[in-house]
DNA sequence: GGATAATGCAATCGTAATAATTGCATTATG
DNA sequence: CATAATGCAATTATTACGATTGCATTATCC
Protein backbone atom coordinates (compact mmCIF):
# COMPACT_ATOMS: atom_id res chain seq x y z
CA UNK A 1 0.00 0.00 0.00
CA UNK A 2 1.79 3.46 -0.92
CA UNK A 3 2.52 5.66 1.92
CA UNK A 4 0.30 8.85 1.97
CA UNK A 5 1.02 9.60 4.98
CA UNK A 6 3.89 12.62 4.32
CA UNK A 7 0.74 14.36 2.01
CA UNK A 8 -2.05 13.10 5.02
CA UNK A 9 0.13 15.04 7.22
CA UNK A 10 0.76 18.06 5.04
CA UNK A 11 -2.82 18.90 4.45
CA UNK A 12 -3.37 18.66 8.23
CA UNK A 13 -0.80 20.95 9.20
CA UNK A 14 -2.01 23.52 5.97
CA UNK A 15 -5.12 23.64 7.58
CA UNK A 16 -4.45 23.95 11.18
CA UNK A 17 -2.42 27.14 10.05
CA UNK A 18 -5.80 28.38 7.64
CA UNK A 19 -7.63 27.75 10.82
CA UNK A 20 -5.66 29.88 13.10
CA UNK A 21 -5.31 32.49 10.21
CA UNK A 22 -9.16 32.42 9.75
CA UNK A 23 -9.69 32.21 13.55
CA UNK A 24 -11.47 28.74 13.69
CA UNK A 25 -11.01 26.23 16.34
CA UNK A 26 -9.60 22.61 14.88
CA UNK A 27 -10.28 19.49 16.05
CA UNK A 28 -8.76 15.80 15.17
CA UNK A 29 -12.59 15.68 13.86
CA UNK A 30 -12.76 18.64 11.99
CA UNK A 31 -9.40 17.38 10.16
CA UNK A 32 -10.81 14.04 9.67
CA UNK A 33 -13.88 15.66 7.94
CA UNK A 34 -11.48 17.62 5.36
CA UNK A 35 -9.43 14.46 4.86
CA UNK A 36 -11.73 12.01 4.68
CA UNK A 37 -10.72 10.14 7.42
CA UNK A 38 -11.15 9.07 10.69
CA UNK A 39 -10.72 11.23 13.71
CA UNK A 40 -8.73 8.50 15.87
CA UNK A 41 -6.20 8.14 12.47
CA UNK A 42 -5.75 11.86 12.38
CA UNK A 43 -4.71 11.54 16.23
CA UNK A 44 -2.62 9.11 15.25
CA UNK A 45 -0.84 10.87 12.66
CA UNK A 46 -0.44 13.71 14.68
CA UNK A 47 1.96 12.04 17.89
CA UNK A 48 5.21 12.74 15.93
CA UNK A 49 4.14 16.11 14.95
CA UNK A 50 3.34 16.76 18.12
CA UNK A 51 6.57 15.49 19.31
CA UNK A 52 8.44 17.23 17.07
CA UNK A 53 6.52 20.52 18.82
CA UNK A 54 5.21 21.41 15.23
CA UNK A 55 1.14 21.34 16.38
CA UNK A 56 -0.10 21.60 20.22
CA UNK A 57 -2.79 19.69 21.19
CA UNK A 58 -4.43 20.99 24.35
CA UNK A 59 -7.64 18.03 25.42
CA UNK A 60 -10.64 18.51 27.02
CA UNK A 61 -13.89 20.42 26.01
CA UNK A 62 -13.17 23.80 24.03
CA UNK A 63 -9.80 21.85 22.83
CA UNK A 64 -8.36 21.30 19.54
CA UNK A 65 -4.61 21.54 17.62
CA UNK A 66 -2.95 24.37 17.04
CA UNK A 67 0.52 24.80 15.39
CA UNK A 68 3.88 24.77 17.92
CA UNK A 69 5.29 27.76 16.43
CA UNK A 70 4.41 30.15 13.73
CA UNK A 71 3.72 28.74 10.21
CA UNK A 72 7.17 30.82 9.12
CA UNK A 73 9.26 28.66 10.84
CA UNK A 74 7.57 25.35 10.38
CA UNK A 75 9.21 24.00 6.84
CA UNK A 76 7.74 21.08 4.73
CA UNK A 77 11.58 18.86 5.97
CA UNK A 78 10.09 19.20 9.16
CA UNK A 79 6.94 17.59 8.59
CA UNK A 80 8.48 15.14 6.17
CA UNK A 81 11.14 14.22 8.79
CA UNK A 82 8.49 13.65 11.79
CA UNK A 83 6.05 11.41 10.15
CA UNK A 84 8.77 9.25 8.18
CA UNK A 85 11.07 9.27 11.30
CA UNK A 86 14.09 7.01 10.84
CA UNK A 87 12.47 5.13 7.80
CA UNK A 88 15.42 5.53 4.50
CA UNK A 89 14.23 6.85 0.84
CA UNK A 90 15.32 3.81 -0.58
CA UNK A 91 15.37 0.65 1.24
CA UNK A 92 18.50 -1.97 0.62
CA UNK A 93 17.74 -5.37 -0.38
CA UNK A 94 18.09 -7.49 3.12
CA UNK A 95 19.74 -10.53 3.62
CA UNK A 96 21.81 -10.12 0.71
CA UNK A 97 24.70 -13.26 1.19
CA UNK A 98 28.60 -11.98 0.50
CA UNK A 99 29.29 -13.88 -2.34
CA UNK A 100 30.92 -11.64 -4.56
CA UNK A 101 33.00 -8.21 -4.62
CA UNK A 102 29.49 -6.20 -5.63
CA UNK A 103 27.34 -8.64 -2.84
CA UNK A 104 29.69 -8.16 -0.52
CA UNK A 105 29.96 -3.98 -0.62
CA UNK A 106 26.17 -2.97 -2.13
CA UNK A 107 24.81 -2.41 1.40
CA UNK A 108 27.33 0.29 1.88
CA UNK A 109 27.97 1.40 -1.84
CA UNK A 110 23.40 1.96 -1.77
CA UNK A 111 23.70 3.73 1.95
CA UNK A 112 25.70 6.46 -0.25
CA UNK A 113 23.12 6.80 -2.89
CA UNK A 114 20.76 6.73 -0.40
CA UNK A 115 22.27 9.43 1.53
CA UNK A 116 23.17 11.68 -1.04
CA UNK A 117 19.15 11.31 -2.56
CA UNK A 118 17.75 11.73 0.39
CA UNK A 119 19.48 14.82 1.19
CA UNK A 120 18.62 16.32 -2.43
CA UNK A 121 14.59 15.95 -1.16
CA UNK A 122 15.19 17.32 2.15
CA UNK A 123 17.08 20.10 0.76
CA UNK A 124 14.09 20.77 -1.50
CA UNK A 125 11.72 20.79 1.47
CA UNK A 126 13.40 22.79 3.54
CA UNK A 127 12.60 26.18 1.51
CA UNK A 128 9.02 25.67 1.19
CA UNK A 129 7.44 27.30 4.89
CA UNK A 130 4.25 26.63 6.20
CA UNK A 131 3.24 30.02 5.55
CA UNK A 132 4.78 30.29 1.99
CA UNK A 133 2.64 27.27 1.53
CA UNK A 134 -0.65 28.20 2.95
CA UNK A 135 -0.01 31.39 0.81
CA UNK A 136 0.45 29.30 -2.60
CA UNK A 137 -2.05 27.24 -1.80
CA UNK A 138 -4.85 30.37 -1.61
CA UNK A 139 -3.12 31.76 -4.90
CA UNK A 140 -4.16 28.44 -6.09
CA UNK A 141 -7.68 28.32 -5.04
CA UNK A 142 -8.53 31.94 -6.38
CA UNK A 143 -7.22 30.67 -9.55
CA UNK A 144 -9.41 27.60 -9.63
CA UNK A 145 -11.91 29.85 -8.82
CA UNK A 146 -11.32 32.74 -11.36
CA UNK A 147 -11.71 29.79 -13.98
CA UNK A 148 -14.79 28.64 -12.82
CA UNK A 149 -16.40 32.05 -12.90
CA UNK A 150 -19.34 31.89 -15.55
CA UNK A 151 -20.17 28.50 -14.13
CA UNK A 152 -21.37 27.34 -11.11
CA UNK A 153 -20.88 29.46 -7.52
CA UNK A 154 -18.31 28.27 -5.18
CA UNK A 155 -20.22 25.90 -2.65
CA UNK A 156 -16.92 25.32 -0.61
CA UNK A 157 -17.90 26.18 3.79
CA UNK A 158 -15.50 28.34 5.15
CA UNK A 159 -14.41 26.00 7.86
CA UNK A 160 -11.00 25.01 9.23
CA UNK A 161 -10.55 22.01 7.73
CA UNK B 1 5.76 -5.11 1.97
CA UNK B 2 8.68 -2.50 1.19
CA UNK B 3 9.99 -1.64 -1.99
CA UNK B 4 13.34 -2.95 -2.54
CA UNK B 5 13.57 -3.25 -6.27
CA UNK B 6 15.59 -0.15 -7.05
CA UNK B 7 18.14 -1.63 -4.81
CA UNK B 8 17.81 -5.08 -6.25
CA UNK B 9 18.26 -3.70 -10.07
CA UNK B 10 21.17 -1.83 -9.07
CA UNK B 11 22.94 -4.68 -7.79
CA UNK B 12 21.89 -6.81 -10.78
CA UNK B 13 23.17 -4.24 -13.29
CA UNK B 14 26.38 -3.81 -11.26
CA UNK B 15 26.92 -7.75 -11.34
CA UNK B 16 26.37 -7.60 -15.09
CA UNK B 17 28.52 -4.86 -15.32
CA UNK B 18 31.53 -6.45 -13.25
CA UNK B 19 30.48 -9.89 -15.37
CA UNK B 20 31.83 -8.10 -18.54
CA UNK B 21 34.76 -6.40 -17.06
CA UNK B 22 36.24 -9.68 -15.26
CA UNK B 23 34.91 -11.50 -19.16
CA UNK B 24 32.51 -13.83 -17.02
CA UNK B 25 29.13 -14.83 -18.14
CA UNK B 26 26.31 -13.80 -16.62
CA UNK B 27 22.87 -15.81 -16.25
CA UNK B 28 19.70 -15.41 -14.35
CA UNK B 29 20.75 -18.38 -12.13
CA UNK B 30 24.44 -16.83 -11.27
CA UNK B 31 22.48 -13.49 -10.55
CA UNK B 32 20.09 -14.43 -8.42
CA UNK B 33 23.14 -16.83 -6.25
CA UNK B 34 24.47 -13.03 -5.70
CA UNK B 35 21.07 -11.79 -4.12
CA UNK B 36 19.37 -14.78 -2.16
CA UNK B 37 16.65 -14.88 -5.11
CA UNK B 38 15.00 -16.76 -7.10
CA UNK B 39 15.97 -16.61 -11.09
CA UNK B 40 12.17 -15.93 -11.98
CA UNK B 41 12.28 -13.30 -9.77
CA UNK B 42 15.30 -12.12 -11.61
CA UNK B 43 13.74 -12.39 -14.79
CA UNK B 44 11.03 -10.44 -14.08
CA UNK B 45 12.82 -7.43 -12.54
CA UNK B 46 14.74 -7.80 -15.87
CA UNK B 47 11.48 -7.18 -17.97
CA UNK B 48 11.36 -3.13 -17.44
CA UNK B 49 15.78 -3.17 -18.04
CA UNK B 50 15.59 -4.85 -21.46
CA UNK B 51 12.54 -2.87 -22.33
CA UNK B 52 14.82 0.17 -21.60
CA UNK B 53 18.11 -1.03 -23.27
CA UNK B 54 20.16 -1.17 -20.31
CA UNK B 55 20.31 -5.47 -20.63
CA UNK B 56 20.44 -7.00 -23.34
CA UNK B 57 19.15 -11.18 -22.48
CA UNK B 58 20.36 -13.51 -24.87
CA UNK B 59 18.00 -17.00 -24.98
CA UNK B 60 19.30 -20.46 -25.22
CA UNK B 61 22.32 -22.50 -24.23
CA UNK B 62 25.23 -20.66 -23.57
CA UNK B 63 23.05 -17.10 -23.29
CA UNK B 64 22.77 -14.66 -20.74
CA UNK B 65 22.63 -11.16 -19.90
CA UNK B 66 24.73 -8.26 -21.00
CA UNK B 67 24.80 -4.80 -20.65
CA UNK B 68 22.38 -3.13 -23.41
CA UNK B 69 25.32 0.09 -23.38
CA UNK B 70 28.24 0.55 -22.51
CA UNK B 71 28.38 1.11 -18.43
CA UNK B 72 29.61 4.05 -18.72
CA UNK B 73 26.42 5.61 -20.76
CA UNK B 74 23.94 3.92 -18.41
CA UNK B 75 23.30 6.12 -15.27
CA UNK B 76 21.54 4.85 -11.98
CA UNK B 77 18.68 7.48 -13.26
CA UNK B 78 18.20 5.20 -16.13
CA UNK B 79 17.62 1.97 -13.72
CA UNK B 80 15.17 4.34 -11.26
CA UNK B 81 13.13 5.61 -13.90
CA UNK B 82 12.90 1.53 -15.76
CA UNK B 83 12.19 -0.08 -12.66
CA UNK B 84 9.68 2.72 -10.92
CA UNK B 85 7.96 3.07 -14.22
CA UNK B 86 5.30 5.86 -13.78
CA UNK B 87 5.10 5.23 -9.92
CA UNK B 88 5.82 8.86 -7.58
CA UNK B 89 8.44 9.19 -5.17
CA UNK B 90 5.07 10.90 -3.10
CA UNK B 91 1.68 10.10 -3.64
CA UNK B 92 -1.43 12.68 -2.95
CA UNK B 93 -3.85 11.11 -0.24
CA UNK B 94 -6.69 9.63 -2.78
CA UNK B 95 -10.41 9.99 -2.29
CA UNK B 96 -9.88 14.14 -0.28
CA UNK B 97 -13.42 15.89 -0.32
CA UNK B 98 -13.54 19.29 -1.57
CA UNK B 99 -14.34 20.84 1.59
CA UNK B 100 -12.84 23.95 1.91
CA UNK B 101 -9.53 25.70 0.26
CA UNK B 102 -7.17 23.33 1.69
CA UNK B 103 -8.65 19.97 0.70
CA UNK B 104 -9.92 21.47 -2.59
CA UNK B 105 -6.56 22.75 -4.24
CA UNK B 106 -4.23 20.16 -1.88
CA UNK B 107 -3.82 18.01 -4.75
CA UNK B 108 -2.25 20.84 -7.38
CA UNK B 109 0.04 21.65 -4.78
CA UNK B 110 1.23 18.08 -3.42
CA UNK B 111 1.57 17.66 -7.18
CA UNK B 112 4.45 20.65 -7.72
CA UNK B 113 5.64 19.74 -4.47
CA UNK B 114 6.21 16.29 -5.69
CA UNK B 115 7.64 17.23 -9.24
CA UNK B 116 10.34 19.32 -7.18
CA UNK B 117 11.61 16.32 -4.87
CA UNK B 118 11.38 13.67 -7.61
CA UNK B 119 13.64 16.28 -10.13
CA UNK B 120 16.02 17.09 -7.13
CA UNK B 121 16.44 13.04 -6.52
CA UNK B 122 16.82 11.88 -10.26
CA UNK B 123 19.46 14.88 -10.32
CA UNK B 124 21.28 12.96 -7.62
CA UNK B 125 21.18 10.05 -9.55
CA UNK B 126 22.06 10.99 -13.05
CA UNK B 127 25.29 11.84 -11.96
CA UNK B 128 26.17 8.59 -11.39
CA UNK B 129 26.82 6.13 -14.27
CA UNK B 130 27.58 2.28 -13.95
CA UNK B 131 30.68 2.66 -14.82
CA UNK B 132 31.50 5.18 -12.20
CA UNK B 133 29.79 3.00 -9.40
CA UNK B 134 31.57 -0.27 -10.15
CA UNK B 135 35.01 1.92 -10.01
CA UNK B 136 33.21 3.07 -6.33
CA UNK B 137 32.15 -0.50 -4.97
CA UNK B 138 35.38 -1.72 -6.00
CA UNK B 139 37.17 0.80 -4.05
CA UNK B 140 35.09 0.43 -0.97
CA UNK B 141 35.90 -3.70 -1.40
CA UNK B 142 39.59 -2.90 -1.37
CA UNK B 143 38.94 -0.41 1.81
CA UNK B 144 37.06 -3.16 3.55
CA UNK B 145 39.66 -6.13 2.54
CA UNK B 146 42.89 -3.96 3.59
CA UNK B 147 40.66 -3.95 7.06
CA UNK B 148 40.56 -7.29 8.05
CA UNK B 149 44.47 -7.40 7.00
CA UNK B 150 45.67 -9.89 9.65
CA UNK B 151 42.05 -11.09 10.55
CA UNK B 152 40.20 -14.12 8.28
CA UNK B 153 41.55 -13.86 5.00
CA UNK B 154 38.80 -13.05 2.23
CA UNK B 155 36.66 -16.42 1.07
CA UNK B 156 35.34 -14.68 -1.63
CA UNK B 157 35.05 -16.49 -4.93
CA UNK B 158 35.09 -14.33 -8.00
CA UNK B 159 31.88 -15.06 -9.98
CA UNK B 160 30.29 -12.74 -12.50
CA UNK B 161 27.69 -12.51 -9.07
C1' DG C 1 -19.45 19.18 40.54
C1' DG C 2 -21.28 17.00 36.79
C1' DA C 3 -22.08 16.82 31.86
C1' DT C 4 -19.65 17.52 27.92
C1' DA C 5 -16.08 17.31 24.63
C1' DA C 6 -11.72 16.96 23.44
C1' DT C 7 -7.00 14.09 23.11
C1' DG C 8 -4.15 9.72 23.94
C1' DC C 9 -3.45 5.22 23.11
C1' DA C 10 -3.74 0.34 22.59
C1' DA C 11 -5.61 -3.46 20.14
C1' DT C 12 -7.40 -5.24 16.16
C1' DC C 13 -8.72 -6.14 11.43
C1' DG C 14 -8.53 -5.19 6.36
C1' DT C 15 -6.13 -4.25 2.12
C1' DA C 16 -3.04 -3.98 -1.45
C1' DA C 17 1.62 -3.84 -3.25
C1' DT C 18 5.47 -6.50 -3.43
C1' DA C 19 8.19 -10.81 -2.84
C1' DA C 20 8.67 -15.32 -3.91
C1' DT C 21 7.56 -19.74 -6.02
C1' DT C 22 6.23 -22.98 -9.52
C1' DG C 23 5.76 -24.64 -13.90
C1' DC C 24 6.15 -24.74 -18.57
C1' DA C 25 6.63 -22.91 -23.30
C1' DT C 26 10.07 -21.07 -26.19
C1' DT C 27 14.47 -20.57 -28.03
C1' DA C 28 19.12 -21.28 -29.26
C1' DT C 29 23.44 -23.59 -28.68
C1' DG C 30 26.68 -27.32 -28.97
C1' DC D 1 18.69 -34.06 -30.19
C1' DA D 2 20.03 -33.04 -25.49
C1' DT D 3 20.98 -29.18 -22.95
C1' DA D 4 20.50 -24.78 -20.99
C1' DA D 5 19.08 -20.49 -21.11
C1' DT D 6 15.04 -16.73 -21.12
C1' DG D 7 9.91 -15.42 -21.10
C1' DC D 8 5.87 -15.43 -18.90
C1' DA D 9 1.68 -16.55 -16.54
C1' DA D 10 -0.48 -18.12 -12.40
C1' DT D 11 -0.36 -18.57 -7.70
C1' DT D 12 0.82 -17.96 -2.84
C1' DA D 13 3.11 -15.53 1.08
C1' DT D 14 4.47 -11.51 3.47
C1' DT D 15 4.07 -7.21 5.48
C1' DA D 16 3.58 -2.23 5.83
C1' DC D 17 0.08 0.76 6.03
C1' DG D 18 -4.84 2.15 6.41
C1' DA D 19 -8.75 2.18 9.07
C1' DT D 20 -11.77 1.20 12.98
C1' DT D 21 -13.16 0.54 17.66
C1' DG D 22 -13.17 1.33 22.33
C1' DC D 23 -12.02 3.39 26.35
C1' DA D 24 -9.15 6.01 29.67
C1' DT D 25 -7.78 10.58 30.60
C1' DT D 26 -8.19 15.35 30.81
C1' DA D 27 -10.03 19.85 30.78
C1' DT D 28 -13.74 23.11 30.07
C1' DC D 29 -18.22 25.16 30.63
C1' DC D 30 -22.63 25.59 32.71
Amino acid sequence: MIDVRFSTAVQMVLSIALAEHDGFRCTSQTLADGLGANPSFVRTLMVPLNRDGLLLSTKGKGGGIRLGRPSDKITLRDIYCAVTEDKKLFVARPDVPARCRISANIGDFFQIITQDAEGAVLHSLENRTVADSLKKILQIDRRRQAKLSSGAPAKLIRTAT
